[in-house]
DNA sequence: AATAACTTGTGTGTATACCAATGGATTTTG
DNA sequence: CAAAATCCATTGGTATACACACAAGTTATT
């Protein structure tokens, strides 16, 4: 058994910094949790290929960049989700006759029955997610959690 | 300019989900933001990193399993999150006599100069995560954030 | 004491996630 | 119009993050 003396000498930074206090280190465990409940019910789709395609459906017919910005991903990330979702045959791509630059991403057929298929499970998710909290609870924490971006 | 006209026909599903309204999405926009001010404020450590050195100089002496479990980290996530700070020097490890299988994690000399040299940086950047919010608003969050995990 | 069950550290594989750099295309400016 | 600035997709590099499997050590069970 270690010693549970309080240390002799401790700087007042060390002394008044707990992790388990910062939000950074609360918002990473509660996300986790999250990720765990998303696995659980949704086993075909990561959350964020999951992401991708709700968003896809709903703009319809965008630019892989412009999903990115739409699903908060970085270029580079937004790319390899998109590739795994192509190579999954839930999103089909074709080049923008006006901006050569661009590829024109679509759901596909599969890709739209998945995702009817799935939203479901994915509403019962964030369900499942906000469990602990009371319904005014509930409302209070998305509302702070959008202030906080 | 695209057209604004409500979809003909839309399953419910499809109608029902808004990304931008689920938990999940939300926590990543946050945790994104909190990620990118921390960056700002600390450059020497990640946030994962600092987590982890931050605890190990709260507890002392622990094996990496245990750290990984203080800090919510997988064994595979602490082991290179520790290897990192063993380059950096920040770490040192021996091995535990009472259990062959450990290894005991300490905090360096430098290690715990960093920590108390960035601790006051990292007070401000929890602050400043959560500067979107007045101080009730703020108390509220860390509370239901707590009530999540 | 011998076996089973578990723990610990490690390695592999997959998937975010971001930064920086690059080449090609488009838009903005001067 | 020509140059500068911007945008787009891609690539390479680093760092989480988890699942799974593995070998060696420890604890629990019988």
């Amino acid at each position: 058994m270690t010693s549970k003396t309080p240390p002799l000498s401790t700087t007042a930074a060390a002394d008044a910094y707990v992790l388990d206090d910062q939000v950074g280190f609360l918002m990473r465990r509660a996300n986790q949790k999250h990720l765990a409940i998303f696995a659980e019910g949704i086993s075909d789709l990561t959350p964020t290929q999951f992401a991708a395609l709700a968003k896809l459906c709903e703009l319809g017919a965008v630019s892989q960049n412009a999903l990115g910005r739409a699903t908060s991903m970085d270029g580079a990330t937004i790319k390899g989700v998109v590739d795994r979702l192509r190579l999954k045959d839930l999103v089909a791509s074709t080049p923008d006759p006006d901006d050569q630059r661009r590829i024109l991403l679509k759901p596909t057929a599969a890709g739209w029955d998945l995702f009817e298929a799935v939203a479901p499970a994915a509403h019962q998710i964030t369900q499942d997610t906000l469990a602990p909290l009371n319904e005014a609870e509930q409302t209070i924490f998305l509302l702070l959690l959008q202030k906080l971006t």
